[in-house]
DNA sequence: CGGCTTTGACCTGCGC
DNA sequence: GCGCAGGTCAAAGCCG
């Protein structure tokens, strides 16, 4: 296993990697979003750009993937596409949130062109539902974010932000995590069982500030998932400081779901199981403290 | 039986 | 206006 140390990059933008094409700036995220009613949305579209190791992806691999499974995230995505893309020897895959029919959330799972070890995840429009909790429910989780990304989102979004479109597509954001496991960490074979009370925290938070599309739970609902994960994940001081600095909803959402995605990848890799088991929490929490206090806040 | 993946065709955006 | 390429749809097949 060699899940020792989990590099992504999020790219906030409007082309994913190197574009081909010259986005046009003329292109509104609002015509992007649209549900399924605009059938194209291209160029312009806001999209958020994770890119991750193939290695986590591959350890998700499920049946038989021709290419490489898309990286697991809490949200049920349903594969409608895929396209060679030219320029790339690998071609793309088409997702769709099925978490909810309606749902305008996609996807796009490409291997980098650039870097053949790293998949690129190309998220586009937001989940206009709540996290699918009836998945989650079983999956509690610790983590206790510290009340600041959520809020703080909303509060300093008003000042940091929101010019999302046209911030981001004159500075895409990128961000990096890092998670490095502990090797001397031994798998578990037993998953541990979660108080119901991480479960209606979350719930608890349904959506508010982030607006229709994600909501607070959303923002933060992939750390149920993830489990004993979100303590490790919280290990990532950028990303910690992302949330917050970040503030901004958008790039929230982008780094919620990149996060997402990525964790619950691992949660299917057997080796990043083992990363996140319950003494790696309590390990990460103390860790996590030392990097973000608010992040040890939990109970 | 329901849901998901696969794959070819079609549609639309974008550059020339 | 034309052609290319990306994105989506929809039918067929597979799997649980």
């Amino acid at each position: 296993m060699e899940v020792g140390c989990h590099l992504f990059t999020i790219h906030e933008e409007d082309k994913p990697e190197n574009s081909e094409e010259s986005p046009s700036p003329r292109f509104q995220d609002t015509k992007a979003v649209s549900t399924s009613s605009a059938p194209k949305r291209r160029r312009g579209a806001h999209k958020r750009v994770v890119h991750v190791p193939l290695k986590e992806v591959e350890g998700s691999r499920a049946k038989g993937e021709t290419n490489y499974a898309p990286p697991a995230d809490s949200w049920a995505w349903r594969k409608y596409g895929q396209k060679p893309i030219k320029g790339s020897p690998y071609p793309r895959g088409y997702y769709r949130c099925s978490s909810s029919k309606g749902c305008p959330a996609r996807k796009q799972v490409e291997r980098s062109r650039m870097d053949p070890t790293m998949v690129m995840v190309t998220y586009s429009c937001e989940h206009n539902h709540p996290w699918p909790a009836s998945r989650y429910n079983n999956h509690h989780h610790h983590l206790n974010l510290p009340s600041s990304p959520p809020t703080t989102s909303a509060t300093n979004t008003e000042e940091t932000n929101i010019d999302t479109d046209d911030q981001l597509e004159e500075e895409p954001l990128t961000q990096t995590m890092q998670y490095e496991p502990d090797p001397e960490l031994e798998p578990e074979p037993e998953p541990k069982p979660k108080p119901e009370s991480y479960n209606q925290k979350f719930t608890s938070l349904e959506m508010g500030t982030c607006g229709p599309f994600v909501t607070t739970t959303d923002q933060y609902g992939w750390f149920a998932d993830l489990d004993s994960t979100s303590s490790t994940m919280l290990e990532s001081p950028l990303m910690a400081r992302d949330m917050v600095e970040d503030s901004d909803m958008t790039t929230s959402f982008s780094i919620r779901e990149d996060e997402e995605s990525f964790f619950a990848d691992l949660g299917e890799l057997p080796e990043c199981a083992t990363v996140f088991r319950r003494r790696e929490v309590e390990r990460v929490e103390e860790h996590c403290r030392n990097l973000a206090p608010w992040c040890g806040t939990t109970g």
